[in-house]
This record gives C-alpha cells, sequence and structure tokens, in this order.
DNA sequence: TTTTCGGCTCACAATTTTGTTAGTTATTGT
DNA sequence: ACAATAACTAACAAAATTGTGAGCCGAAAA
C-alpha cells in the first residue's frame, strides 16, 4: 500500500509542484505503459488482443496498466454489445490521441542519439 | 544491486527491442531525471546550484542521478579551470539537447489536460 | 586548528514497483 | 459434465528504486 508521508510520496508532491512536467513523467513513465498506449493506438484494443500482441506482460499486470491509464483519463473503456462472453473495448481519449505524436518523436529521439 | 535474469530485467530487454521509444521512456521516466535536465538547461549547472534550485533532493541521489545522465550522454561533465575547490560544470549534450523540446510539450500535453 | 566549501561515495534501510499463482464470472461449445 | 473463453481480481513474493546518515578529499579562511 502506499505511504502518504513517506518522504517518497512527499518528493513526488514536490516535483509535481514545479512543473507539470513531473506528473506527465509518472503519468507515462513506468513499465508497459507507453507500449501499452502505442499498442492500442495501433488497434490492439481489446485486453485478448493486448495479451497477444506483449505476450511477457501478464494479465494481472495488464490489468493494473489498464486501470490506471482509465483513471488518468487516457483510455475509455467500453463495453461492446452482443459479444459473449462480454467483450470491451479499449480507445484512447483525446488526452491519449494528444500523447502519441509525443511519443513518436521520444521514439526519433532515441533511435537519431544512438 | 542488478539481477540479470529476472523477469524483471528480461521484460527490459524486451521492451528495449520492441521499440526505441521504451529505451527513452526508460532513460528519462524515473525520478527527478527531467527535472534536473529542465534545471540544468536554464542555468543551473553546478552540482551545488542545482542542489538549492531541487532543496529536497539529497547529495547522494543528484550525485546518482548525474552520473547516470553522463553515461547516456545526455549530459557533459566538464571541470572548470582556476576554481578551488574544484568546480564541475554541467552541460547538456546535443541528446540532451533534443530532449528539451520534447520535455517542454509533455509539460505541455499535461497542463492542456487538466 | 577547526571549519568551510564543492563534489562527491559508501553501506544500508525504507518504500514502491513489478511479477506470480491461483481463482472468479457467466456463457457456450463438446 | 467439463473445458474454453474474455476479462478480470486477490494475496503474496521478488526486485528495483529511492532515500538516509555518515564520511572523504584538498585547500583556504577564521
Amino acid at each position: 500500500m502506499r505511504k502518504d508521508n513517506s518522504t517518497n510520496a512527499i518528493n513526488e508532491k514536490y516535483l509535481h509542484n514545479i512543473c507539470a512536467l513531473n506528473v506527465a513523467i509518472d503519468t507515462i513513465g513506468s513499465r508497459w505503459i507507453a507500449q501499452i498506449v502505442y499498442s492500442i493506438s495501433k488497434g490492439f484494443n481489446r485486453f485478448y488482443l493486448l495479451n497477444e500482441e506483449l505476450p511477457n506482460i501478464s494479465e494481472q499486470v495488464l490489468s493494473r496498466k489498464l486501470n490506471r491509464l482509465e483513471a488518468q483519463n487516457i483510455l475509455n473503456k467500453d463495453v461492446l454489445p452482443n459479444t459473449i462472453p462480454i467483450g470491451i473495448q479499449y480507445t484512447l481519449t483525446s488526452k491519449g490521441e494528444d500523447l502519441i505524436p509525443i511519443l513518436k518523436s521520444l521514439c526519433e529521439w532515441e533511435k537519431s542519439h544512438g
């Protein structure tokens, strides 16, 4: 469980107050997150599709990451009608869409400075 | 110490192989890193200046982060002549400079989706 | 002579993130 | 009756990151 008064948590808040940049980094900087967002933008918009695209991620971890992205308003989670068992579709919100070009420039940045 | 054959390490390599994006995220996604790069770009280019700008970071942690940024070729570390005690100046490499506009767009992204 | 300064490094502890194993739900195909 | 499927969740263990407290160096100022 997260401790509210650890130095770790205090420093996190401190950085968030300095600049929105640090909020953004905390949003996209943890494992799998950028890759999941990018995979969804390419059309892998179902739980099982993401699981097939990224075989190394466990279902537990994928679930946690998807929940977090939804809470951060980067993903929408919609129930598909007429699916048995019930199907869930993930789509990018406008916040998520706006992130894609930034992820692309990060990718180019890395590739051009090898 | 880092374990080479933990699932954690294997997944890190796996993601790095999928896309350079994931390498970039691992470079800039840990605590203090983006803020330090940004502070240096604003002219806080000495150890003690960074320490004053970011009073919540300990010297230990600052030192570790600076070493990592130097190893990743984002910072140059230069000894200043005629300084007593010896003075070290940090400057951005071209890789570091190229990162700044991306950090700015991340900041704007966060601010515009509050 | 003791303190100060810039710029660190060491060993260790606290906290957080990441990953594992097993189990759930409801429905339908075999 | 039993396995399969999509989409999870809970409890836990392993690993990594982050932070702490102390100490080091050489020179110069008090």
